[in-house]
DNA sequence: AAAACGACTTGATCCTGATCAAGAATTTCT
DNA sequence: AGAAATTCTTGATCAGGATCAAGTCGTTTT
């Protein structure tokens, strides 16, 4: 038993899945476990599995093209490595392509608050272009690949391709839309809700990308968790164990199984049916 | 006392200037006491008080000009008037030209979360832009004019207009960093440091808008101040009447007198150095 | 294999801020 | 002007979750 648990954890080290997710490409190499370089992984936007969540969604086959020719396919970064940091220099948005990464705003001491949990697909550093800095950090939870996308040049590029722009004016709106969801979640939600939504969230991210929705690993340690859902990491530790109690999922430190999701969607939806918070004018 | 408050208190209401914001256009008609219709005060974009915070911000006079051309300016908004509801299709960005609106997004049983309060020259309306309808609600929190900018119109504009398309993002941009700061907020601070941080950010906003940054009225109630920081209104009230005792501010309702903005800093950037809620990967 | 370390869990206690309740001050309605 | 409805304040009590403390489990190092 412990041998099999740690024969998948140290594949899942060796080929940074730690969250189960395999890029398409990587097929042939799991089951030929033929030597392949990082280089032959660098997989074009219209042969890639992602193009569907990503920056390319909707484009044109020409515009895919053209959009491709920028981006920039650079090595992968460990556990731990920084894609960047508070006060760099913003040079390029990036989408994640495989592994997973956390954002967070630093605080002198040392402190953080953790701003969010990045899966493949995703597009991170958003937030940047208004003073061409980082005011967040991003850095990597596993082993993970980015593409990166110079923003000079996409911005020329979105300028003589409308629907690359309307892509982008869609992408930051719905940055914005994941950020008001989070304001409720932290101004009304009590830990369990938190704790459900934050599940819930990634269940149905894992199965948009086609994986299980009820049976992954998560990337990040109670104490990011706690951290990104404004709790103590006892608090998550006490949750987690609660809804083991209640059957409604089963877990084993970062192994989670959903056993009853639709009792958990219940959970998350019961603050809006019965608390009433409300403020006339 | 009360004939002057009472005075100042129609007066406000009449002209629809409830916290102490006269466009500079209308300097005329405060003097004056000319009688003049909402047409006449309808300004373009070269001749407005605001363009150095709104949407225009940089732009060269040309491109203010073309800006101008697509722009709405319909009639004011009285206070509770809805500027759209959540489910409303979505054709227009509003910038708020004089007024205060406040945004929320509403949950079924009459229950809201208030997401923002938005003054003169900022724009609202960019988290609806992602699936063409409004999630959340505008309402005006007193007498309230704005300008209308279709969305298609724009975006066609911006992709001719490649400052403006910059603008564009830039302002998509400043609004994830302004909800990122808002999450830190309800993720990490105490009520005493929210209610500092929330009077301190309207204080600079009055002041970047040519008012008294220690002297203002709030256009929103305490229910409104409270669900918006994530508190219930009794701590608010009682957290207002303790810093009137520390000496920090004074207060009557919604009329707010910062006595000792530097030790309201003091009390925002508390947190930032004693509290360290490290969190490990 | 032992030791050291980090991640996680569990228990006990404390405290901040929510909730309940009542009253005062304002505003709105008639 | 007087009544009714709101908004705000203040006090008393309660509870959710933080903090403190100790221990377990698993991994890494030597």
């Amino acid at each position: 038993m412990i041998l099999i648990k740690n024969f998948w954890k140290n594949r899942r080290d060796e080929l940074g899945l730690g969250i189960h997710i395999y890029p398409s490409c990587w097929s042939e190499f799991l089951t030929s476990r033929k030597v392949i370089s990082f280089e032959n992984i660098k997989v074009a936007c219209k042969n890639c599995s992602l193009s569907a969540l990503c920056l390319p969604m909707g484009l044109s086959p020409d515009d895919v093209e053209r959009l491709d020719s920028i981006i920039k396919r650079g090595r992968p970064y460990h556990r731990g490595d920084h894609l960047y940091r508070g006060g760099d220099k913003f040079h390029s948005l990036r989408v994640i392509t495989s592994g997973s990464v956390k954002t967070y705003s630093p605080n002198e001491d040392g402190g953080e608050q953790v701003l969010g949990f990045h899966l493949q697909g995703e597009l991170i550093g958003l937030d940047a272009i208004k003073d061409e800095s980082h005011n967040c950090a991003a850095i990597a939870l596993e082993t993970t690949a980015v593409c990166e996308i110079p923003f000079l040049q996409l911005e020329s590029l979105s300028s003589i391709m409308p629907s690359l722009q309307h892509q982008m004016y869609r992408l930051l709106s719905r940055e914005i839309g994941q950020d008001t969801e989070m304001l409720t979640l932290l101004g009304k939600k009590s830990a369990e809700e938190r704790l459900a939504s934050f599940l819930l969230s990634f269940s149905e991210r894992f199965k948009q990308r086609g994986f299980s929705a009820s049976d992954f690993f998560l990337s990040m340690s109670r104490y990011e968790i706690g951290n990104y859902l404004g709790l103590a990491v006892e608090t998550v530790s006490r949750l987690f164990t609660r809804f083991q109690d209640e059957s409604l999922l089963r877990v084993e430190r970062r192994h989670v199984q959903l056993v009853d999701i639709p009792r958990l969607y219940e959970i998350v939806q019961r603050s809006d049916s019965t608390k009433s918070s409300q403020s006339r004018v």
